[in-house]
DNA sequence: CCTCACAAATGAAACGTTTCACATCGGCAT
DNA sequence: ATGCCGATGTGAAACGTTTCATTTGTGAGG
């Protein structure tokens, strides 16, 4: 088995209080002993168990971080965020992936709780239920505002991303739009119609008559250009697409060109979430942009908040606010 | 605080050690107590102190997995993978996040030394030192080839990969070929270049005059565009170009658009990765596909191996043979 | 009625830390 | 010489489990 603190100590021939003291308050230890002691430390490679640490500290240097899904990228980015924050103050992060499965998110909520967690992140499943929770450990929402004000959440603003997308495409002279969509299951899409239908009533229209929503089987490229077919179908067919998503919007464009119909001068398009290689399609995608890497920072600063403050600290929702990208994809040619 | 085994055994009026019998051999415990200690463990919420488990236990459920970049789509998959086999065996996986530098991966290695991890899945960085590790846990290498064989390693054939790609060029009849690769400090581009050469001299070509090496200032899409001006000067110039890396490919092609190149007319083009959006280009990319999933579920499975067997465990290296997806933007047009 | 076997429950010891109350010691002021 | 102080070092106790040697209870076989 590797060395224990009580193996330092005979060798470096001091108690093992000391030996504690070196790693924990230097300060403490005559300069002279602790080098004795790191000596030692060094030579016979000591690493100091952390499950006996956290026992008797009581707490963990370890914050949850549950995601719906780890291969799509705008969890990866949040991700990152959470991780640099956490790791900025010493915190290592374990990501779980809960496939927006209420089963596996529970049991990683369960996981994590018997970890002694400092803390999670939760983008919550469309069935998360905060009162399985019943557990002190503090917990950012992330994705989603927290209705009720009794822990922090980070969220961005749909609403406003749709109301964007949905200003920018009446600015532009359409009268028709078609809003393609994933499964409903899935409340940012909700929020993003309504978005839209605000932009349109705002501008003195009929969302009812404006707006054709349309479902895709998915949300992904593949389900994107399987709804191209419907899509043609509409009468009086709509001159613009804002899709819910920058995957669909993807396949569309896939979809209109095999068509033949010419992005944006036949139709128009904008998609949401601004992924990497949005600028470089075929005709380059205009989009909404949300700030994800700072969404996964700002929760765990806010998380970290929480932990450090315990008492004093006050629960926040932070909403971050999208923005409109222009590319070619909306560009309204006459 | 939150309620401990004590507390359990104190309500249910049983000793300790029944609670305790309760959760890890249920068989060994009557029926009806079972139930009693069951019904006050959720009652009161308990949930059993891991680090406590862990430090009598002398062993964590819990492995490490070191990326080089958590917002690359490849190490996401990866962790996808990683992650689904891990959790099958009732293992979570933290995940950190070295961004290919030493100092952070020698500051994860240290955390999850001290985490007493089962074991660790690493990437490793430029500088990745093995002997910096000189604790007996087991670790699996992933993504590189463990060229001394003293622990295990799960990697792709990049060279076989090189090879495909530069067969299928040179079968469509191509006598040029460049050949864009991101910076050589990572190990593969310079793999599938050994392998585009195999391919050129197997033809009976000389790769010297067949290929011609053009480095892009990163590796992504921004790089591969700004590259395109080279490609644009090279005296006799290629009518291929093999990218090490699909969002190279996708940078080329916007710019190739750009200057009024069409392809696979003017140039052909052939990335590496098989991005997931990589069909859904102007022109579908031709690429080689890489098992990105499988890499991380079978170094997992390599991995737990490992930690259940002990002695018992023998060293593997599994080499993953990647595959070649021919699409429209390498289809020879006369 | 005694013994034996077996099922069920018990509680002390151990895992490796950190912390805290205490001991030691030299020096310094009185 | 005495008392006190600060700096340094000490070691027992505690954190919450699991395990193991033991005890207790019970019914069967003789």
């Amino acid at each position: 088995m590797v060395a224990n603190i009580h193996e330092v100590a005979r060798r470096a021939g001091v108690s093992l209080g000391t030996v504690s003291h070196v790693l924990n308050h230097p300060e403490l230890v005559a300069e002279t002993t602790r080098q004795r002691v790191l000596r030692v430390i060094n030579e016979i490679g000591f690493v100091r168990n952390g499950s006996a640490r956290q026992l008797r500290i009581g707490t963990t240097q370890t914050i949850g971080l549950i995601v719906l899904d780890v291969s799509n990228p705008f969890f990866t980015e949040v991700a990152h965020g959470a991780e640099a924050a956490a790791s900025e103050h010493g915190y290592l992060v374990i990501l779980c992936n809960s496939g927006n499965s209420p089963d596996k998110e529970a049991h990683y909520l369960d996981a994590l709780a018997e970890q002694r967690v400092a803390g999670m992140l939760i983008v919550p499943s469309v069935a998360y239920a905060p009162q399985s929770l019943r557990r002190e450990t503090p917990v950012v929402l992330l994705d989603r505002l927290s209705k009720d004000a009794n822990c922090c959440s980070v969220s961005v603003d749909d609403v406003a991303g749709g109301e964007m997308a949905g200003k920018h495409l009446l600015d532009a002279g359409h009268q028709r739009i078609a809003y393609l969509h994933g499964p409903f299951t899935n409340a940012q899409y909700i929020d993003r119609l309504e978005g839209l239908r605000h932009a349109v009533a705002q501008a003195g229209h009929d969302p009812n008559t404006v707006i054709v929503p349309l479902a895709a089987a998915a949300d992904n490229a593949q389900a994107g250009g399987a709804s191209v077919a419907a899509f043609c179908q509409i009468p009086d067919r709509p001159t613009a697409i804002f899709c819910g998503n920058d995957y669909l919007a993807v396949g569309v464009m896939h979809a209109l060109a095999e068509c033949g119909m010419v992005v944006p001068r036949d139709v128009a398009l904008i998609g949401y979430d601004d992924i990497d290689l949005a600028a470089m399609f075929a005709v380059p995608l205009s989009t909404i942009r949300q700030p994800k890497y700072e969404l996964g920072y700002a929760a765990t600063e806010l998380l970290l908040d929480e932990i450090t403050q315990k008492e004093a600290h006050t629960h926040r929702q932070i909403v971050f606010r999208p923005e409109l990208i222009v590319r070619e994809s909306s560009r309204w040619h006459r």
